[in-house]
DNA sequence: TAATCATATTCACTTCTTTGAATATATCGT
DNA sequence: ACGATATATTCAAAGAAGTGAATATGATTA
């Protein structure tokens, strides 16, 4: 590859760091981890509105971070390289952090068929068991 | 270290990205390498103003990512940690480009006296040797 | 102590980014 | 085809960050 001005080349670098240099978009980052998650188990695991995680999921697809997946009405988002993670794991170190502080939030689920809304999983409430 | 809720923990973590997140201030980080550099060197190896400069410097100290040593008139910088050089390799990396065209232009010299201005080395000119 | 040189800081202005609200699209079930 | 659900996009307002110009500080030399 040749020779390129430092200035060129550290814009091409900063496109990465500015794209990941969000808190919001590094919960969502940490949220998917290894695994895959639709936007509406976003919403839930996060607490945000739907428009507003679906903004971020922009951001970080056109900065080639993420890929999406639709299957249905669902579409599922994952990382394009789990070396983000490693990159978010070694930024915390160097902040300070602890890497166990990080990766124990890191996600490792994949949710083939969320149950949404709350992708929650069907439980059986105590009230439907009285009438049934 | 207690469980921290994932977006606080993000917002740490943010902290650093957002301070590299600056094609200038990767610039200054790779110009200063493995090495220390005065801020005038800095000026003539980049080719920007002094103060524009030392904004960056500033913010990078505040993200504790600098540190400066007074040495005379002169401060010197360095990176408080080398590591920092890999998260922005990692990063080129991930983005696509070849380690090889970063590492080439990471720094590694440290200049324990720089002549500045210009941070020249003194070079004798054909001038001065025609009137001596 | 005055002049000079290296560096830091402040301020005002502009530009980029984030955010919320509204709305559009896409898919499914009926 | 219609209504409901999941997700995406657009737009305007607010906020944050980048920038240039001017100036302040701190150290050195004369």
């Amino acid at each position: 590859m040749k020779n390129l001005s430092i200035l060129k080349l550290s814009e091409k670098i900063s496109i990465l760091f500015a794209a990941i240099a969000s808190p919001q978009r590094i919960a969502i980052l940490l949220a998917i981890g290894k695994g895959e998650a639709c936007v509406c188990h976003l919403e839930t695991a996060l607490g945000w509105r739907q428009a507003y995680i679906s903004q971020h999921l922009m951001a970080l697809r056109k900065a080639d971070i993420l890929q999406d997946r639709r299957a249905g009405r669902y579409v599922y988002y994952r990382l394009k390289n789990a070396s983000y993670l490693d990159l978010i794991l070694d930024s915390a170190k160097l902040s300070g952090l602890s890497a166990e502080s990080v990766s124990s939030i890191i996600n490792t689920e994949i949710y083939p068929s969320c149950e949404c809304p709350q992708c929650t999983p069907a439980v059986i409430s105590v009230e439907s068991l009285k009438t049934a």
